[in-house]
DNA sequence: ATTTTTGCAAACCTTTTGCATGGAA
DNA sequence: TTCCATGCAAAAGGTTTGCAAAAAT
C-alpha cells in the first residue's frame, strides 16, 4: 500500500469559502452553505464523490447537480483548486490567498513545509532553456513520511 | 525533402513503440501494431477519444476497449506517460526511456522535455529536509511554446 | 418582480468488465 | 497447444443538462 503525498495549499476555512463566493457575485443559498461547510471540514484533498458521500451521511437534501454546480462556483471564485492525483482522479483542495506550499501526508495528517524559492527557480530556469512563456505549473510528489517508513519496516520483517 | 524526413522520423518512433512493446513482454498484434503507429503519427498530446476517433477514420476494425487497454499497455510499458491538462481530460505523450518531464503549450499542444537534473536535486532536497521518503513525483508546467507567444503578439498588435 | 439557483431525472461521456472467439508464442 | 488478446455489448462511474419550482436579490 502506497501512502500519497500530495503538495496542498493552506487549509480551508469556512468563512473564507463563503466570502470568496459572495464577493465573486454568487448568491449565498443554503446549500452552497452546507456545501462550504463540508469542504471546509474535510482535511486534505477531496473528490465531488466525497462531497456527495458528506451531504447523504448528513442527511442533507442537496442533489448531485447542485454538488457539482457548486464546485464549479467555487472553482471560479478561487476558494478551491483543483488538482489530478496519480490515479487520474479529480480533486481539489481548498486554498487561501496566501501560496504557502505545504507537505501533508493524507494517512496521518503530518504536514512539512516546502520551500517555494527553489521551485520558482526552477520553473523560471525552464521556462528560458526551452523559451515557453509559462503560466502554470503543477508539482506532485508521493512517498512516505517518516513515521510511515518505519511502519512499513515494522510490517515488512 | 521536408516529407521523406518525416516519414523516416514517424517509423523510428513507431519502432521505438513497438519494441517498448515487445520487451515488455505484450504480445505483437496487429491492433496493437495499429494502434502503435496511430500514436507514433500523432504530434504532441494524445486522448483515448483521439484515438478512438483514428481508429474510425482510418476504417480500422479495433474496438474500444482495445483502445484503452493497448494505452495502458503502453503506459505500463513505459512508451507513452499520462498527462493531466489543465482542462481536466486524461492525455499521454510519447516519451524517451529516460525519466523526464513536458512543457505542454496551452494554445497549440506542442511539448518540449525538460531535463531532469534540477528538479531531481530539488526532490532530493524536499525529502531531506522534511524526512519524507519520496518515491515519485509528477511535473507538469503549463505556458504559451515560443511561436504561439509570437503569434499572440502579433494578434495584440 | 426579476434573476439566479435548485432538485430531479435523464442524458452524456469516458472507462471498465464478462465472456466467447480468435490469434500469438 | 496453451495462454493471451480481441471484439462486442453491457455495465459502471463521473459529469452535465433541460426544466419547472423555489429562493435570493
Amino acid at each position: 500500500m502506497l501512502m500519497r503525498l500530495c503538495i496542498i495549499w493552506l487549509m480551508t476555512d469556512l468563512s473564507l469559502v463563503v466570502r470568496a463566493l459572495d464577493e465573486a457575485g454568487y448568491r449565498l443559498t443554503s446549500p452552497r452553505r452546507a456545501l462550504a461547510s463540508i469542504v471546509a471540514g474535510i482535511d486534505g484533498p477531496f473528490t465531488a464523490a466525497r462531497v456527495v458521500d458528506e451531504v447523504r451521511e448528513r442527511g442533507l437534501h442537496v442533489g448531485r447537480a447542485t454538488v457539482f454546480r457548486t464546485i464549479d462556483a467555487l472553482e471560479r471564485a478561487g476558494a478551491i483548486e483543483r488538482i489530478d492525483l496519480p490515479s487520474g482522479d479529480h480533486a481539489y483542495v481548498g486554498c487561501a490567498p496566501a501560496h504557502h506550499h505545504h507537505v501533508v501526508c493524507s494517512a496521518c495528517g503530518r504536514t512539512a513545509e516546502v520551500a517555494d524559492g527553489d521551485l520558482a527557480a526552477l520553473i523560471g530556469r525552464i521556462g528560458r532553456r526551452t523559451g515557453y512563456r509559462i503560466e502554470d505549473h503543477r508539482l506532485e510528489i508521493f512517498g512516505l513520511c517518516p513515521t510511515c517508513v518505519a511502519t512499513a519496516m515494522d510490517e515488512a520483517r
